[in-house]
RNA sequence: GGCGCCAUAGCCAAGUGGUAAGGCAAAGCUCUGCAAAAGCUUUACCCCCAGUUCGAAUCUGGGUGGCGCCUCCA
């Protein structure tokens, strides 16, 4: 089994296969930094670390790149309406970005800024000058898009079909009106960098193509964003680095669709972004990557309240199974003085050999879940059919705990079973211990006694003060297991 | 005008030629001091029309409805 991917420059899905065995090289355009990110961006963000993920699961040395653009013209507008210096308020939202894709468990990038990379760019750009790819005009540098025949590659544009796509402003100083800024020249009072051309900053697109070639290579495996970049964005992108070096910048470009809400996408001038910060406030972050990893990649999603309701239920029921496992392997081996898990390798070697038929039924079951997940993924990274995969792990988990007997091993796979795929998938609620730890198992405790000596009243009035602090009591054969709700 | 995408049960969502996965919700049952969790059972012929085929949700053509890019936007 192998793994294939859409490629959006082929239109058809293709084997990966890296440039250098073992080894990828990815590289995602990241935010603008001049808000919040709402829940769309939070699709890229959480999508394509999956595939990091995945790609790391299937055994691949990955570096990550996701870049943030700290200088542009909204960021400068916006700098300009709260008079605060540009820098400062990019920093602010780099903050705001890192601890909110932290929060969703998505924070694995390398993250390039282009403040900090300008040097590279003037020389990126200088070299298109050089060899004829691009031109100055008064103070501006622009890409000769008619010097790169194949611009429209990714978007399967024909740049004279485009030229009747109107609204293209009129710039007298470009040859074409396909070119594009690679330098703009400083207004007064902006913010400003010299350069052979004179003072300015970089245009948008060149800042991929020069911190990829920094920090990846001329060459990289995965190119990825969210679809509206496809057009213009990664298009001059690939022309840039191209005429260059002369090498294709990417060899898979890959592109997630929108999140939407209410049948559009979510646009800060429709007035209907939700930051991921806000819905924080009331959901679980694992509940937000149920909903966008529940739906593939290339589908648009429709976010709504209902969305992160049955995110919250099916991560949920998730979480139950495994922690009902914990709880069982824990009782089981504290009755064992002495005892020593299996490796994750001999437990590996035990879910691979799971098919014979002489195995357990739920190691059977769980051997096939894990397959399937890894099938599911390598095509195309179909997120909603590894979800599936994981629920048929926690039903095969569910049915084996129902045995007044179980065997440790058993146990012990089917947790790495869950590990595994959740190494991909991030939906287990990361264990927190809380002070709070201490004292509310001295309640469960009491609770137990007043259960023995049958004063139910007193048990269930402990029951309900543990309930209203959030905590949630199953009495099970085993002993009481509990969870915050 | 150009280039694309989507339409599957109450909701979410896979499947893309062999007779409809999974989750949520709902109902019933089992278990249970109470409760929860869990288990079992029940719920679709895949937007419409025509065609190809032994056979189509799945391919082709035509409709209808929705969305995206072509301009800053994940």
């Amino acid at each position: 089994m192998t793994l294939s991917i859409y490629n959006t420059l082929t239109r058809t899905k293709e084997e990966f296969r890296p440039i250098e065995p073992g080894k990828v090289r990815m590289y995602v355009c990241g935010p603008t930094v001049y808000d919040y990110i709402h829940i769309g961006n939070s699709r890229p963000v959480i999508f394509f670390d999956a595939v990091r993920r995945y790609l790391e699961f299937s055994g691949y040395d990955v570096k990550y790149v996701v870049n943030f653009t700290d200088v542009d013209d909204k960021l400068i507008k916006r700098s300009e309406e709260r008079g605060i210096p540009v820098p400062e308020l990019a920093s602010t939202y780099i903050q705001a970005f890192l601890k909110d894709s932290e929060a969703l468990r998505a924070d694995k990038a390398l993250h390039p800024r282009v403040t900090e990379n300008i040097e590279e760019i003037i020389a990126f750009i200088a070299g298109l000058v050089e060899n004829g790819s691009a031109y100055e005009s008064g103070g501006d540098v622009f890409f000769r898009t008619k010097a790169y025949p194949k611009y429209g590659q990714i978007s399967h544009k024909n740049l004279d079909e485009l030229q009747h796509g109107i609204r293209i402003e009129v710039d007298e100083r470009k040859e074409s009106p396909h070119d594009f800024v690679l330098w703009k020249k400083a207004k007064p009072g902006e913010i400003r960098w010299p350069s052979p051309w004179g003072d300015g900053r970089p245009g948008w697109h060149i800042e991929c193509s020069a911190m990829a070639a920094k920090y990846l290579g001329e060459t990289i495996d995965i190119h990825g964003g969210g679809e509206d970049l496809e057009f213009p964005h990664h298009e001059c992108e690939a022309a840039q680095s191209e005429a260059l070096t002369g090498k294709p910048l990417a060899r898979y470009w890959m592109h997630n669709r929108y999140l939407n809400i209410a049948g559009e996408k979510m646009s800060k001038s429709l007035g209907n972004g939700l930051s991921v910060r806000a819905i924080l406030q009331s959901a679980k972050p694992e509940a937000i990557r149920y909903v966008i990893l529940s739906t593939h990649y290339r589908n648009p999603i429709n976010f709504n309240d209902e969305s992160l309701k049955q995110g919250e239920a099916g991560v949920e029921r998730l979480n139950n199974s495994f922690t009902n496992l914990i709880h069982r392997l824990q009782i089981l081996t504290e009755e064992k003085s002495g005892w020593k898990p299996d490796s994750d390798e001999a437990l590996d070697a035990l879910i691979a050999d799971g098919n014979r038929d002489d195995a357990e039924e739920s190691v059977r079951e769980a051997s096939r879940a894990l397959n399937d997940f890894v099938a599911r993924m390598d095509d195309d990274f179909n997120t909603p059919d590894a979800i599936t995969a994981m629920f048929d792990l926690a039903a095969a988990t569910n049915k084996y705990l129902l045995a007044e007997q179980a065997s440790v091993q058993v146990l012990q796979i089917l947790r790495r079973g869950f590990e595994r795929m959740d190494s991909v998938l991030g939906l287990l609620y990361s264990a927190e211990p809380s002070a709070e730890d201490a004292e509310i198992e001295q309640l469960i405790e009491d609770r137990q006694e007043a259960r023995r000596t049958r004063n139910f009243g007193r048990a269930d009035e402990i029951r309900n003060e543990l309930t209203e602090r959030g905590i949630i009591l199953e009495d099970t054969p085993q002993g009481i297991r509990w969870r915050r709700k």
